[in-house]
DNA sequence: CCCAGTGGGGAGAAATTTATCCCCCATTAA
DNA sequence: TTAATGGGGGATAAATTTCTCCCCACTGGG
């Protein structure tokens, strides 16, 4: 565990949650849990331009965060799934919510974004894989 | 402007306003503008941990990504006004239902994260005005 | 024995974000 | 001229996060 040398602001709840968020992959995590995508796997598979360690990592922050659980299965092949404790299922509608604002407004934020910010396309793999199963999630939702 | 090696992920609304929102104040500065705590000054001594730099950064990215804009009268003092744009606007009830989470399960989170993270309780100043605005804020909505 | 699939994690480098220091410009008052 | 206020930003160091490479254990099939 790394140890930190400056204090986090905790103290106001925009910052909680701005630190359980906080990790390159965690809010895709979370939106590919409730998307009943469960096993490390899976994930690795879905996430494909997140290596295998980081989302090991932050995996085990959202669990040690009190918002995601697991289930290891003591068999053949090793099994684990993960799932949303009641923690973590309070915390979807704020993920929905970022989802919904992000697919509503990129044409307008990508742009932006990348003219401020050196963005090359991704090379292929990317998250459409993710983002279709968003829309059948955004779909079953409605 | 910092050249970025690694590309961003883009193309799913959740890493779209991740990206938007990525920035140790950004979530912080928006909810003071929302408080109206406009002028930089104000947010210096609002969001009092922060430093004048990192602030001024954040605000120039919120800026560029279309979030927020800023009017500069010309007189003396000299002064400079922050405001939400439409798009802003419209990221608010994210802001919101985050600090809302944060708030509810406060007491949960924080010896969670504090056992996940080496934390030292800021040492007085941290955000506790930023704070006691947030729950005015909050009493004015209710 | 070696390979494949499933779940994990150490070590160190590289990338990115924050923090620190200190200076700039403009205007006005003393 | 010299402060003082208000808004900005360069340069560089330090902190933090992410990436890459590689290894561990288990079990079943060539």
């Amino acid at each position: 565990m790394y140890e930190r040398k400056i204090p986090l602001p905790l103290d106001c709840g925009l910052h909680l949650t701005r630190e359980v968020l906080n990790g390159k992959w965690k809010p895709a995590i979370l939106n590919a849990i409730s998307l009943d995508i469960v096993r490390p796997s899976e994930m690795v598979r879905a996430l494909s331009d997140a290596s295998k360690r980081v989302l090991n990592t932050q995996l085990r922050e959202l669990e040690n965060h009190g918002i995601i659980g697991k289930t290891i299965y003591q068999q053949y092949p090793s099994k684990v799934e993960y799932f949303l404790t009641d923690l973590g299922k309070s915390l979807m509608p704020v993920i929905d919510a970022m989802n919904y604002w992000g697919d509503q407004n990129r044409s307008i934020l990508k742009p932006l974004i990348a003219a401020d910010t050196i963005v090359a396309e991704p090379s292929g793999s990317g998250c459409q894989t993710y983002q279709s199963m968003v829309k059948v999630h955004n779909a079953a939702i409605a």
